[in-house]
DNA sequence: TTGTAGGCGTTATCAC
DNA sequence: GTGATAACGCCTACAA
């Protein structure tokens, strides 16, 4: 036996036994360039004030020099947490959630943290197998959208021991975090103006309101607020299909055939609405004169449609901001006994010419 | 006191060491439970059928028992390769992107691949350092959109020794895939449409054009064209803030105030052109007899628009689903020798009343 | 088919 | 402040 037993495996490179690495450049390899052991290296990464002045520059130049990516799998499970928060939604074709995600992107981002996107298409189910998928990466927090979940997927976040965060709507039984509004109020919201402006035949046209609980909510508001005040019974239409201005054009038309008598149209979204703008100019219809129409939303082209659009504008971008900062605060506080935080951000009544 | 050896160490639960583990199961207690060992859970996992119809109901139904969720991280560090897609956008609340997006979500998905998102802001830099940040998440495979990129990030992502595929945009010097169609050729499609239909004076309208390359492929194309039938030049307007209803709306006002002359009108997207069919409405302009308007992106409003807006399709879905089949495609295949695919997936010229 | 023994690249602990 | 050393949870030859 000799002496130096590194020598006897002196081809240590040939001799890598028969795991294959990642091939790319490691915290050790950054070590040894830079002459120093590799926890300084790790140290430096995480904590550079820590690390001596003498060694700091030499790791930084080892670090450029070697184009060193620090290897984050490695890092999450030797630290048991990663940067990086899962979020589903349930439609990313849908604006809203898009500029929500846009901005929970941005701000994660600022704080180094990573987004897993993931797309339920309106679906419970699919939600629950994303919210799986994604528990498997250890995410720091998991955000999801609405109220209704599985039984599954409650039970499977509330074992998980991260903090979870319910966005675009409000309700019982939080899990760490809800930021959103009252749809129900929006709604009421919306039937009052229209009521206050005279109009007495409502209407709600909504698109797969069996889906989309928020949307159901909003009627929900609606019919309520006629209820109250003693007025005619809200006349709900639900389009089988996903929300598009053609939809709403359709709607339109089978309204007017149907029920001429209506004189206010609550929508579901400016989707729906944009479309009966058009079909409404198409037919002749004379809008707010003989028909008034409403939206949710305010999306950008609310504002300049022909005539302006009346609409609920939704605090999309608060959301994701909210969420996240909040999120982030309570990945940080101590695992235990971290408070349900329930945030009401409330929404703003556009009020335009449609109406 | 039983017999039985475990019970000598019947503390392991507290004899943890220090280190804190993630305090979720863990496929070692999978494999006790099940009374098998870990290599067996783990076979069962990935190739279930190699497993013995004696073993695979116990561990099948251990893991349903103890609610066990694998730790990717743990997993993707042994195998040195994860199910997961890093994908850079230029802006999620473009609706192009959120299609594509959309898109990219569900064929991943379906093949149990994770999408790792991110959001540039038309931002090169940004666009680099995401990509920096992807890397160490050691995705299987990186999209970006676009061909241009900073020299530091087309550097990083030749040394990564992962496939790499551009979107939207065609051109030299591709990575490992390209997916897209010709701006040119939609800009040049546009015009002639236009001037198929008598229209000479013609404008392009777009917004911050200096970032948004592929716009200016469609002005390039615009131009190009006119100047091939040695016709006026193309007048070119610039937005300074992204493009928006209201921007599109505020570009008419000044088209018509200061270039009378201009009978036919290319947007840079639907999205302005919306705009404009509006105003156009509220100033009394007649489209298209005085004004012919086309867009590009063919949002669904363009189809109920009033008059029906002539538009340019791209295969914002397409793209999506193309990109990410084929780059699973070059996962699976062996490392070495990946050939660069280049996907022209052409756009359609929608005809309608506006042109 | 099933089990055993490293090792993946990093972080965290603990002496020095 | 710096450097060994032991996990982190799983995968994968390889042996049984």
């Amino acid at each position: 036996m000799p002496s130096q037993p590194d020598s006897i495996d002196s081809t240590p490179f040939l001799a890598r036994s028969s795991r294959r690495g990642t091939e790319r450049v490691t915290m050790e390899e950054v070590a040894r360039y830079a002459q120093v052991s590799a926890s300084s290296v790790s140290l430096f990464l995480r904590h550079p004030e820590r690390v001596s002045a003498k060694l700091a520059p030499r790791i930084a130049a080892a670090i450029k020099d070697l184009n060193y990516v620090p290897n984050l799998l490695a890092g999450s499970l030797a630290a048991a947490h990663t940067r990086a928060v899962a979020v589903i939604v349930p439609s990313l074709a849908n604006a809203f959630f898009a500029a929500t995600v846009s901005a929970m992107q941005r701000v994660l981002e600022q704080n180094g943290y990573q987004l897993l996107l993931g797309d339920s298409g309106y679906d419970i189910r699919k939600e629950q197998e994303l919210a799986q998928t994604f528990l498997a990466w250890s995410p720091a927090a998991l955000v999801l959208t609405g109220l209704h979940h599985s039984a599954a997927c409650r039970q499977l976040l509330t074992q998980a021991r991260l903090p979870v965060a319910e966005m675009w709507e409000l309700g019982p039984q939080p899990f760490d975090l809800q930021v959103g509004f009252s749809h129900r109020a929006v709604g009421e919201t919306l039937a009052r103006h229209l009521y206050l402006r005279g109009r007495r035949r409502l209407a709600f046209v909504g698109a797969k309101l069996g889906q989309d609980y928020r949307a159901a909510q909003r009627a929900q508001g609606c019919r309520d607020f006629l209820q109250q005040v003693d007025a005619e019974p809200l006349l709900v239409i639900d389009l089988p299909d996903a929300a598009t201005p053609v939809g709403g054009a359709m709607a339109l038309r089978e309204l007017l055939a149907q029920h001429q008598q209506v004189d206010g149209i609550c929508c579901s979204n400016d989707v729906l609405a944009l479309g009966m703008l058009f079909e409404a100019q198409r037919l002749g219809i004379e809008i707010p004169r003989q028909l008034a129409v409403v939206g949710f939303g305010d999306l950008p082209y609310a504002q300049v449609a022909q005539p302006g659009l009346t609409t609920a504008r939704p605090p999309s971008a608060a959301i994701g901001e909210k969420v996240i900062e909040h999120l982030l605060t309570q990945v940080a506080a101590t695992e235990v006994h971290r408070q349900a935080v329930q945030l009401d951000l409330g929404f703003e009544l556009i009020e335009r010419a449609s109406s």
